[in-house]
DNA sequence: CTAAATTGGTTCTCTATTGGATCACATTAC
DNA sequence: GTAATGTGATCCAATAGAGAACCAATTTAG
């Protein structure tokens, strides 16, 4: 087996604090104890410690010990680990909950110059070329009209949506999926919601933010229709 | 048979990223290793990680190994950090546009042992005698109706408002709206959307829970009607 | 109250592993 | 034949782990 053994460690004693054999606020055994039972060199153990320090798990407290900490920041952590393993079917479905609302809000709570911003990323994504252009102010297309709502917890949560969709498994079902042909529909669509959000028209906003979802979605998970190639 | 090009390596490895045969995140072997895995000298490997370094594939570091680059944790992390400022009104916005949502999917998607925990988590809010008993209950049976949603993505959103929803600002404001009154009037609403989940019965379960979910809106951030001192 | 023991914090050297860079040579494609 | 590409080898640079020594804060024994 290769070396990384801090990382080994890392997975052991967080192991133990989520199985509740070091239960929240108890004393875990001093680090010299640790290396030895785990035959490990004091400083691997440390290394260890100091990384489930930094993400909220353990603290540290000189002379006195180590000990679990509080809940809070240990299921944070815990998350943002099990987001990552997100099904594009589960995000898809959240996106049709959440965008159309989103464009509604837009409609209504936008100021000029974010609707601004919106139209210049509906634009640059129309002149893009290359996908890995397009891909971008499609994003960003998005992530402004979300601005726009002027929801907090909502931008915060497309912001989640949004690094996720950048994982290798994303891009390349994305890549697979794209093509000229699409890239013009996306286009249009964009471009319906845009001039719906100019309208300050909530409820058409909603409508075109969802037909584009659904398409999206068709041609991302291939649902409904044969696609090309 | 034809030999193997760097170009050849270049789709292999993407493909063990791309199907999350290497996960994100995790290390992958030294070159050296694969190199004989795959039977071809170590610079030929190497020019293939180069590519998938440049594409943001990989990460290289010198003396640790080569990784699977995966969505920034630490962006994530600062995402939630950011999450812990939102406003009360922000999130009951979202919440609503949610959980109801989250009702309609459980309708239909719930099987019979999840539907008994969320009943449970009902009869237990209906017994509690003190406020602190009825808050864990309470936001037991949400939890779990999240869980019957069977929406993985949607369930870890619920586990963020859940622990928002913790923190000192939003216990004080809950503390300062409960009232004995009130918590008959949620648990009658409970019980509304439990019957339309039984009945499985998904709009009418929609439907309770946007009931619901207003009269909390209404007790909490005191609209539409005024509230005890 | 004081001294000793305990425990985390820091720094050092040594070794093994691993990516980075370069070279001469062989093979293949045109 | 020439150019491009892969092979095999060598050396360099950065990093992690082992092991040890010492410091600083806290607790405990007396």
């Amino acid at each position: 087996m290769s070396r990384l053994f801090a990382d080994d460690i890392v997975a052991l004693l967080r192991q133990r604090v989520e199985t509740g054999q070091w239960p929240a606020n108890s004393r875990i055994p001093p680090e010299r104890d640790l290396a030895k039972e785990f035959g490990v060199a004091r400083n691997t153990i440390r290394r260890a410690m100091s990384q489930l320090e930094a993400e909220g798990t353990l603290s540290r407290q000189i002379g006195r010990g180590t000990f679990v900490a509080a809940a809070n920041s240990n299921a944070l952590a815990a998350i943002i680990k099990r987001m990552e393993g997100i099904s594009p079917a589960d995000m898809m479905e959240i996106r049709q909950l959440l965008e159309p609302a989103a464009a509604a809000f837009a409609a209504t709570n936008a100021s000029v110059s974010e609707l601004n911003a919106v139209q210049e990323a509906c634009n640059n994504a129309n002149s893009a070329t290359d996908m890995p252009d397009f891909e971008h102010w499609d994003a960003e297309f998005h992530h402004r009209l979300f601005i726009c709502a002027r929801n907090e917890f909502l931008r915060e949560i497309h912001n989640i949506m949004r690094i996720l969709r950048n994982q290798p498994l994303w891009l390349a079902m994305k890549k697979r999926s794209f093509s000229e042909e699409r890239r013009q529909t996306y286009c249009i669509e964009h471009q319906a919601i845009l001039d719906a959000l100019l309208r300050r028209d909530p409820e058409q906003a909603r409508r075109a933010m969802l037909v584009h979802l659904q398409t999206v979605e068709r041609n991302l998970l291939g649902r409904g229709e044969p696609s090309q190639v």
